[in-house]
DNA sequence: GCAGTGATCATA
DNA sequence: ATGATCACTGCC
């Protein structure tokens, strides 16, 4: 039943793999530290027309890993002081990722990065568990009334794109019928 | 409401 | 080389 998410979970479109995340268990190992979570508020990107998009104005070196194949985490910082986590999602050479807003108790895409250590050291990994960041179903079904789609965040700048409801956020959420935030069981 | 903080990218 | 911008947060 619990399984890690396998790279072919990512190789879809962005929209779909935002709305599928939701309610998927976030795990970071480091040593024999391991923090998790359940994903909560996802945010899709999708590809070269989109204009809140990072790839919108073409590749470069910040944004190559979003051209490379599904899976892959896209990490990057902002705001000189805060590190984003994405994961790439669809075909090799198409730029398109999911970027987590809200994992478990924290509530914003720049503390989880804070409270799972994440930072650019993770960009361009695969999400396996080797790697140390990786995702599992944990056989939660969402039925379609607890997720809430609504315009993104903090792209204004997008216009018309800046209206789509591309990101997705879990209702009723509560942190104590899903997994402990600070649990520290082995992982499945 | 807006300062902080520094990498990144376009412009030159 | 320079300056604007930024997929945010925390404090006013």
């Amino acid at each position: 039943m619990i399984h890690v998410l396998p790279l072919s979970f990512f190789d879809r479109p962005a929209l779909t793999v935002a709305r599928d995340l939701l309610g998927k268990a976030l795990i970071r190992q480091v040593g024999k530290k391991m923090i998790c979570g359940v994903i909560t508020e996802t945010e899709a990107y999708d590809g070269p027309q989109d204009k809140a998009c990072h790839a919108y104005r073409g590749k470069t070196n910040r944004n190559a890993v979003m051209f490379g194949p599904a899976g892959q985490w896209y990490v990057y910082f902002v705001y000189g002081m805060h590190w984003m986590l994405n994961i790439v999602t669809g075909s090799k050479d198409y730029p398109a990722a999911v970027l987590i807003r809200g994992v478990g108790e924290w509530d914003g895409p720049a503390k989880l990065t804070k409270a799972l250590m994440i930072d650019g050291r993770l960009n361009g990994k695969t999400a396996v568990k080797k790697s140390g960041l990786w995702m599992e179903d944990r056989g939660v079904q969402i039925p379609a009334k607890a997720v809430r789609q609504t315009p993104r965040i903090g792209v204004a700048y997008a216009e018309e794109w800046a209206r789509k409801p591309y990101r997705f956020l879990l209702e009723g959420y509560n942190a104590d019928q899903w997994v402990s935030s600070r649990s520290s069981s082995s992982p499945a």
